[in-house]
RNA sequence: GGGCGUAUAGCUCAGUUGGUUAGAGCGUUACGUUGACAUCGUAAAGGUCUCCUGUUCGAGUCAGGAUACGCCCACCA
């Protein structure tokens, strides 16, 4: 039959193939330049804060596991546009403190003697600009719906206005204190860092046993990797039940090599198994010496200097590296025949994340925020929060459980924000801004008074330490409403964010927000998994085991990435998959195509009264129950099922079985009957684009051009979320599985006797039960069979 | 050492409150199509649902235990 219409479908209307990178770059410029994602606060409209996270600019390495984590987010706060809210989702870069610090002097190989603090914060600045360039580029180009008009960066005024508060506040509440003390300290980076700023790693290390000179001439062995903290010993231990040594109480020992005596001591922590028993405290080797030194007074040996080298308390050792005198000291103790054996151990050391370098007690004064006292506040506000995946909150709890020290948020660093604070260098007195000066740069702008108002000394200096970068990124949440000035965007309503920063960023915020106004500081938290290689490796710069995030948008297209970015569940870790991405660029075929298949005939239909049959009724219920059931995934913010739903609907029945079943009425002469295929058609496909439009925007955009219904709306992104709507209620469908059936028992029978589907059959007997007068045109049409016997 | 997660086809994963013969996609094989569809269809092969014990009329699903992998924390004399 011949087909007036599809003539009339032209490579101009609707071309053949789809070319994404026409498309996608068509649309990208079309959204920025319409600014469809820029917030506007309305009266009366619900709004939805994203508190996305500003993520470090070291941006020269962006891969498939960045793409995975900010559009899983992304498919969420699509979804919400969609159902009426206005969405405030900003961007943020977190481009002070030591991640870019440290990028930037490895990156330019810096030596710090031979640069000035101000040439190294420019160098800082330059690549902060560069990294904000590249993400926004790749954001874009990934189709990300960020508002790029209200972007920060933490070292902006606002933001350091926001965390000078910040710290400002806690200090007038007493929560923010300056102490000396000994503290967790980088001898590589040379900075005070927090507990959070650890990492284990597990190392080769020898376990040496030294002879101590003990009471009646008597000698002990001692058990230690660090020989090196000799000359900080300050005393021995031993259980109060261990029989070996009771003879030991209240006498002294002797530190080998350097001779002096130290007291030995009874405790109940001490493991009779570990070692030899024996064990000496040295200021400061480890944690259990730091135990033992606060609970029983012991005197302090500043041994370690600031950049790692011992002080003078190592005698001949002084000035010498940590390694360098354990080396010096193990062949001393061992030509002098104190050292009784050696024994290989892998131990497992903490590091500074940033550097890898095992870190040291190190005397020094730093500031801190109260944070110890209050884990049962910490778990109770963790727990009002609401967890995606909820055993994600398992890994908050152990965190504050182990919390051993207060949060030290001070760092010997160059680039970051300042404290907002002088000190009286005569007495120590804090001297503060006002509230309305902030923010303030201490080392630019006089202090509001002149003379100390506590001792009269003119000598104010300003707080030379910078924040810490958790300290200023852990503000975002009450910096957001700042940015458009509007209070009641806090708390935010969602932040997104992978596992491994629970322990920083969001239980730092939990932190400031609770000591600040007794909130959270968002009410849902989406915590996303790890993107991995193929073959199951996380991926990182170091292996080098990913390709670059432009080329692969370039490769295969903004939307077939996104595709492959729902593959993963919710906290869970994705693969990369050149299959999955594939198969996203196959969903845009099949829509495509589907689309231009409606098209084709997609007039003279106008004014027709459309005449529903089952077949119409049969995809209706079923897109009802697709939209039910994707709505409910995506509330819970579970995109990898929603997309599920939505693609068996749309390639299984949609496209595999309704397509098929009204090709025989719009090629017909029922008018009437076209025009409802027609009309469903375009319905169906429309609410189709629509459930896929959070997932893939761009190819769902193009199309809704097409098929949208009311011809002024510009976007389908802040078109309307579909909903199950009742209809064709009169007509009965109870038995329309049986007619599919039989259409299956024909197509089987087709291809089992080698006769092609589009093949016309003669006769046919149906083996299947069916109501044969009520579905009789639809089994003739679409099985082709002329008559059945 | 403590906690959490994962374990289902060659690969990637679904499997709702326990209920016939455990599914999909990709891959493989065979055949057929190629007038919306650089496709598509029909079928075949492929699983002791990691293992053990239990609860039950009935367990991939629930309980207890084990193993492997991943992650978090602790230990680091």
């Amino acid at each position: 039959m011949e087909n007036l219409e599809k003539s009339t479908l032209s490579e101009d209307f609707f071309p053949k193939n789809y070319d994404f990178k026409v498309n996608e770059e068509k649309w990208r410029k079309e959204w920025n330049e319409t600014k469809l994602y820029e917030f506007n606060y309305q009266e009366g409209k619900p709004t939805f804060t994203v508190d996305t996270p500003p993520p470090y600019v070291s941006a020269d390495h962006l891969h498939a596991g960045h793409i995975m984590s900010y559009t899983q987010a992304e498919f969420i706060v699509r979804y919400k546009r969609m159902r009426g809210y206005n969405v405030f989702y900003p961007m943020g870069f977190d481009d002070n403190g030591l991640p870019t610090e440290r990028f930037v002097e490895k990156k330019y190989k810096i030596d710090k003697s031979k640069i000035t603090k101000s040439e190294f914060v420019e160098l800082c600045l330059k690549e902060t600009e560069k990294g904000i360039e590249t993400y926004r580029n790749l954001w874009n180009s990934l189709g990300i719906s960020v508002d790029w008009s209200k972007t920060y960066s933490t070292i902006a005024p606002l933001p350091t206005k926001v965390s000078q508060w910040s710290v400002l506040d806690l200090y007038k509440k007493g929560l923010l204190y300056k102490k000396e003390m000994p503290i967790l300290w980088c001898p590589f980076c040379g900075t005070a860092i927090s507990q959070s700023d650890l990492e284990s790693k597990e190392r080769e290390s020898k376990m040496n046993y030294i002879k101590f000179g003990l009471k009646d001439g008597k000698t002990g062995l001692i058990a230690t990797t660090r020989p090196e903290m000799l000359p900080a010993c300050v005393a021995v231990y031993y259980n109060p039940t261990d029989e070996r040594y009771q003879y030991l109480e209240g006498s002294n020992a002797i530190v080998p090599l350097f001779n002096f005596e130290v007291p030995i001591k009874i405790s109940e922590a001490v493991d009779k198994e570990k070692g030899t028993g024996l064990m000496m405290v040295c200021t400061w080797g480890d944690q259990e010496d730091l135990e033992k030194w606060r609970l029983d007074n012991l005197p302090t040996k500043n041994l370690i200097t600031e950049d790692g080298r011992l002080t003078e308390i190592g005698g001949k050792y002084q000035g010498m590296k940590i390694e360098e005198a354990r080396k010096a000291i193990i062949s001393d103790l061992s030509e002098g025949g104190i050292l009784e054996k050696q024994e290989s151990i892998i131990q497992s050391v903490n590091i500074h994340e940033r550097c890898d370098t095992p870190v040291e007690f190190v005397q020094s004064k730093q500031w801190f925020i109260k944070i110890t006292n209050n884990k049962e506040k910490w778990l109770e506000m963790g727990k009002k929060i609401n967890w995606f995946p909820s055993h994600m909150y398992n890994n908050y709890e152990i965190w504050v459980d182990s919390l051993k020290w207060d949060w030290c948020i001070s760092r010997q660093r160059y680039y970051g924000v300042p404290f907002p604070f002088w000190i009286c260098q005569d007495c120590d007195e804090v001297i503060l801004p006002e509230e309305k000066d902030l923010p303030v740069n201490p080392f630019e702008q006089k202090p509001p008074f002149e003379i100390c108002p506590k001792c009269g000394s003119k000598n104010i200096e300003p707080e030379k330490d910078i924040m810490d970068t958790w300290a200023t990124s852990s503000c975002t949440p009450f910096l957001l409403r700042e940015i458009v000035g509007r209070p009641e965007l806090f708390p935010v309503d969602v932040r997104p964010n992978a596992h491994e920063i629970i322990r920083t960023w969001d239980f730092y915020s939990v932190v400031k927000s609770t000591l600040h106004f007794d909130s959270v500081p968002f009410k849902n938290l989406m915590i996303s998994g790890h993107g991995l290689d193929e073959q199951g490796r996380k991926i990182s710069k170091r292996l080098g085991n990913y390709t670059p995030s432009d080329q692969l948008v370039d490769e295969y297209g903004a939307d077939a990435i996104r595709y492959w970015a729902t593959g993963a569940g919710l906290g869970q870790n994705l693969r990369f998959n050149p299959k999955e991405i594939k198969k996203g660029k196959q969903i845009s075929t099949k829509l495509w195509n589907v689309a231009r298949f409606i098209m084709m005939y997609n007039q003279n239909t106008v004014g027709e009264k459309p005449a529903y049959e089952c077949a119409d009724k049969w995809i209706f219920e079923e897109m009802n129950k697709t939209i039910e059931e994707a709505t409910k995934h995506f509330e819970s913010y579970e995109y990898a099922k929603a997309k599920m739903a939505i693609e068996d609907f749309f390639m299984s029945k949609f496209a595999d079985y309704y397509v098929e079943f009204v090709k025989y009425r719009l090629n017909g002469n029922d008018s009437g009957s076209k025009a409802a295929a027609l009309s469903t058609l375009k319905e169906v496909f429309c609410n189709i684009l629509k459930l896929y439009a959070p997932i893939i925007p761009f190819i769902t955009e193009e199309l809704y051009q097409y098929f949208k219904e009311n011809k002024n709306e510009k976007t389908i992104h802040i078109s309307e979320w579909p909903k199950a709507v009742k209809k064709l209620e009169e007509i009965d469908i109870s038995d329309f599985d049986e007619a599919m059936g039989a259409i299956d028992e024909i197509r089987k029978f087709k291809s089992e006797n080698q006769i092609s589907l589009g093949a016309e059959i003669n006769e046919y007997k149906l083996n299947s039960k069916v109501n044969f007068e009520k579905y009789k045109l639809l089994l003739e049409n679409v099985g082709k069979v002329n008559k059945f016997v």
